[in-house]
DNA sequence: GCCGACAGCGATTCCTTATG
DNA sequence: CATAAGGAATCGCTGTCGGC
């Protein structure tokens, strides 16, 4: 927070308002109805078919961001738009209120504010997403913030010239950050864009670049290594069996794995489901592979990898889930790994009978589809080295992530240290401007 | 203007039917 | 008659509506 290369003002005086904190002397505390004038009954909403026949380039406001564009206007001037209800005003990173300059025309779940003169717009904005709202957003099911509750929200003003400085400073200073966040987003998304094809690549070509190559036969698959073994999924299954189909509760003895523990090819052990009993035959061991047989087609196919667990001796599945265990021909890692690239995938589920929102994929005509397999101690090597490679990447995506986390929360302070004269800006150059900015 | 209610829909769970 | 398979029922979330 006060890493700022920022100095404070010279002298503060206490706001009286809790999240204002102290202020800068000169600075004044003013509610929203003191400085606005609410446009709150010009909003008109439109619902899908409305819209859908209003086709245009005008934003259409909802909540807390652009919902559609339309061809008619309410708005054409400068405004502080400000979430109604549904609204993010418990998530620091999230904004909720913005400056809107152009035409819009916003529906009944965000606020429209005209702003008097005493106020800049842009202040007003950055302003309203540093408040605490926990002292005026109510509804049971649903935050809302209502007019007057608004209205009653306290703000702390600088002069006006002083408003545009700390404004051009946030301005620049926050459109720097957004870059780099967005810079580190761009490179995660690649790393598990990369992430993704390794695996494939590696799945289907092997690591010697060199070795030769035949047709498989098999339209997604292509050319595979010559050595390796073209079969039916089947023929590396020990078994395949369903799972148990009974009404699970939020207690019991052994716990049962459902299609929601199974992602990006691992079981999670969150909000998890009991019976007292199971059959023996149909505990999981070490090495099981749990394929989703129903769901939405895009998430159909799906499989998880089964490695003991320390928590629970017995663990078993529900009847959506299918276990899949490998014989010997087959390691269950490279299996993992192997399922659940999307080619495999996709192939998988245009095998699937799709019904209404839901695909089912039969585990006979899944366990027909053919793959390609190779030589066990191939299979170890491969698992290596993704083993290895994926957790290099993952642990670049979750730095980048907690860097992202640190650039937002850096955000958001800086917003409120400036907008509550914690730190004093007026000495801010903009980019590209020789002189100082001298206000005051 | 405010707030509760609910439609719509995808995701998830449960149950009935077909089949061998 | 048991189990596999498919589909019905329900859950839960989000955005929208409309009555007070």
């Amino acid at each position: 927070m006060n890493q700022s290369p920022w100095p404070p003002y010279p002298k503060y005086k206490d706001s009286g308002v809790e999240w204002l904190g102290k202020v800068p002397e000169h600075w004044e505390v003013k509610k929203i109805r003191n400085i606005s004038t609410s446009l709150d009954h010009k909003r008109i909403p439109l619902n899908a078919e409305q819209r859908a026949e209003k086709q245009g380039n005008i934003p259409y406001w909802g909540a807390n961001s652009i919902v559609d564009y339309i061809n008619e206007l309410i708005f054409d001037e400068t405004l502080v738009l400000l979430g109604e209800d549904g609204a993010p005003f418990f998530e620091k990173d999230k904004p909720v209120a913005f400056l809107s300059i152009g035409p819009i025309w916003p529906n009944n779940h965000i606020h429209v504010l005209r702003i008097n003169s005493t106020a800049d717009p842009g202040f007003v904005k950055y302003s309203l997403n540093s408040v605490d709202y926990s002292n005026f957003v109510d509804g049971s099911t649903r935050d809302k913030l209502t007019q007057s509750k608004m209205n009653n929200i306290q703000l702390s003003f600088p002069p006006l010239s002083e408003q545009l400085a700390i404004v051009s400073f946030l301005d620049q200073e926050t459109s720097r950050i957004d870059a780099l966040i967005s810079e580190k987003e761009r490179l995660i998304s690649l790393l598990q864009e990369y992430r993704q094809t390794l695996i494939s690549h590696t799945v289907i070509k092997g690591l010697d670049p060199n070795v030769k190559m035949k047709d498989s036969g098999v339209e997604w698959l292509g050319e595979v290594p010559e050595h390796w073994e073209i079969l039916r999924l089947k023929r590396v299954l020990e078994s395949l069996e369903y799972g148990i189909s009974e009404s699970l509760s939020t207690d019991g003895e052994i716990p049962i794995l459902r299609m929601s523990n199974i992602y990006d090819g691992k079981i999670f052990w969150d909000d998890l489901k009991f019976v007292d009993s199971v059959e023996d035959s149909l505990y999981l061991q070490n090495g099981d592979l749990l394929f989703n047989r129903t769901n939405s087609l895009d998430l159909v196919g799906k499989v998880g990898l089964f490695e003991e667990n320390r928590t629970f001796k017995t663990v078993s599945f529900a009847s959506y889930l299918v276990r899949l265990r490998p014989n010997n021909r087959a390691n269950s890692k490279y299996l993992d790994y192997l399922l659940n690239i999307p080619s495999f995938l996709s192939e998988a589920r245009s095998n699937a009978i799709p019904s209404i929102g839901q695909a089912n994929l039969n585990p006979t005509r899944y366990s027909h589809l053919l793959v390609a397999v190779p030589p066990l101690e191939e299979q170890q090597n491969i698992n290596d080295l993704l083993d290895q490679e994926t957790s290099r990447i993952d642990t670049l995506i979750s730095e980048s992530r907690t860097f992202i986390d640190l650039l937002k929360e850096y955000r958001s302070s800086l917003i409120t240290a400036a907008v509550t004269g914690k730190i004093d800006v007026r000495g801010f150059t903009p980019l590209g401007s020789e002189k100082k900015t001298t206000d005051e």
